[in-house]
DNA sequence: CTGAAAGCGCTTACAG
DNA sequence: CTGAAAGCGCTTACAG
């Protein structure tokens, strides 16, 4: 059916092996061969095989990407990573499998274990991650978007969490607030592991004690009506509250309607900073200052980094956990404490 | 390395085609026999290489995914299709190859004549689609997600959004009203040839014109401030409208703060009306009664038809254009007129 | 019920 | 600068 490198060779008159180099340009051919070797290809609309080619060099050119779509989570967030992952995946000659199987450790098994791809992208890291047993005894290497304890001997990439707090609650003090809520991730990402929710909220409440500040945080949830209840217990629990962090996509995306309808002005009634990237705040026009979260960097980092693991390990040094600094980025949704 | 189907047959004691006809089941393998491959197969740790399998049998077990994230474009709303491909993908023991190339047409072409897929599931479909060229000479099945002009020869699955508008309509012209305003999709979807626009518009109007009701379309943005000023210019344009109608992701998830921000009630000041899907319309807490656009439907039909097409073609029947009915899902954001 | 062998379409030492 | 051949790890007619 479709063209071999023998119809090719055969059109050209050479030999097989002399189109395979051609292609790869790994000797030199003489510029009249490699024309015709050309034109062969050209009136034949050959494109060499991906699966012999894998199987002869062991290797796809295939990443695969693992993740899930919770049912309770805010699914707006996951595509942020999904994206430069899969653009950066691309730009060194990489496709994408993406890899969202409810097993997620035999996902990891099956994937890895038949050799269909060269690296693993881990999204959806949990503090204890079933799935590095499996990637453990995998060939491939993997890179891990998110933090797990169980993660030594693999390169993670993660923003600094506990960081992003102290940036925001500072930047709170500094403007003389002394009684803070915040709303954090769903009961459910911390029975998950998701550690990033209590790192944010360990280093929040470490921080404002320093100051002496009043800090108390709530869980949040990712669906109406458990947004607006949170908030509103939330609010209520704090009656003299005069900012309100916000570590919670759903509750972040719902908040510019929550308030409105209490009727509260920001940031004249309440100071708001928020967590979320540059592009998420687009999205649902949100004017929060926020701790950025740059996913794109995340997702470029990480996939660099796996592809360098890939072709040359020793360059990529010692597999190490990569925190990414967080940046404040002000839109003026807060204001100094009379 | 990784243990082959060799290692298996000689720890077994056995031949190699053994081994393969133990691991299809197209043959019969005595009991005795069958145990000993087992235990070997345990004991090696063996799967099977996808690349050699793929090459001996022609078949990868992997569906390509084509999409893309437009810059301009709301980005939740697409996941919603990725999701229910994926799982069905699955079900039928299928990975997802997702392919976010900027060259849509180049990689239409590199993957499928690379035979890296067993058939392709195109979303984001428009009327003049240029990859349905490249699909024609792939030796693959295709299945668009979508409406396209020139998508003879292809199963397609789409929302007949015609009958979606005739639906709203009707429901808002049993309820009296007499001047409605409608947002549409922005003016880059209709550029880039996204029929759904048009489709759910010219109907909107047409069935409008029938009832003699005014009905003036607007389009909307997908950021704001657009979406806001889109929105403003709509309203001031029919100052007694009635109720509004939104096909418009961005828009219909800024309503609720645009109407309150603006102190108008739903359905008591205005009678609101959209097309999105119930998971949609949860994560975003939208409380509008709406044309339900079954992206979980679509996209489980769509995944069962391509794969029938790759496995009984016969079965399969005439690709032809499938057009879901839509619903109206009544969530009481709609009132009579008094 | 089982085996030996050819073949899928590439790549890459080996040889000249 | 080029070719003949072995090999990657499977599947599947062919044979018994």
């Amino acid at each position: 059916m479709a063209a071999t490198i023998g119809d090719v060779a055969r059109v050209a008159g050479v030999s097989r092996s002399t189109v395979s180099y051609a292609l790869s340009g790994k000797r030199a051919i003489s510029e009249e061969t490699r024309t015709r070797i050309q034109a062969a290809i050209d009136e034949l609309g050959f494109t060499p095989n991906a699966g012999a080619r894998a199987l002869a060099t062991a290797q796809t050119n295939v990443l695969g990407l693992y993740l899930q779509f919770q049912e309770d989570e805010f699914a707006p967030a996951m595509l942020q990573y999904v994206l430069p992952v899969s653009t950066t995946a691309r730009e060194h000659g990489y496709d994408l499998l993406m890899v969202t199987d409810a097993d997620r450790v035999n996902a990891v098994r099956r994937t890895t274990s038949s050799a269909m791809i060269d690296g693993v992208v881990l999204l959806d890291v949990t503090y204890d991650d079933s799935r590095l047993e499996p990637l453990r005894e995998a060939p491939q290497p993997a890179v891990l978007i998110g933090y797990a304890r169980n993660g030594e001997g693999f390169d993670s990439y993660d923003l600094d969490f506990g960081e992003a707090a102290r940036i925001v609650v500072d930047h709170l003090a500094d403007l003389g607030h002394r009684d803070i809520v915040l709303i954090t991730p769903p009961r459910h990402v911390y029975e998950r592991g998701g550690s990033y929710a209590w790192r944010f909220r360990d280093a929040a409440v470490e921080r404002a004690a320093r100051y002496g500040i009043r800090l108390v945080a709530h869980e949040g949830d990712s669906r109406q009506p458990g947004i607006t209840d949170s908030l509103d217990a939330a609010l209520a629990a704090s009656p003299h509250a005069t900012a309100l962090m916000v570590h919670n996509d759903a509750t972040i995306a719902a908040l510019p309607a929550y308030l409105d309808k209490r009727g509260m002005r920001v940031p004249d009634d309440l100071s708001v900073v928020g967590v979320f990237s540059q592009e998420f705040g687009q999205a649902f026009s949100l004017p929060y200052t926020a701790a950025e979260t740059s996913p794109d960097r995340l997702g470029q980092e990480a996939v660099r980094q796996l592809i360098r693991r890939i072709h040359s390990p020793e360059e990529a040094g010692e597999p190490r956990v990569r925190f990414i600094e967080p940046e404040l980025v002000d839109r003026g949704s807060t204001r100094p404490v009379a």
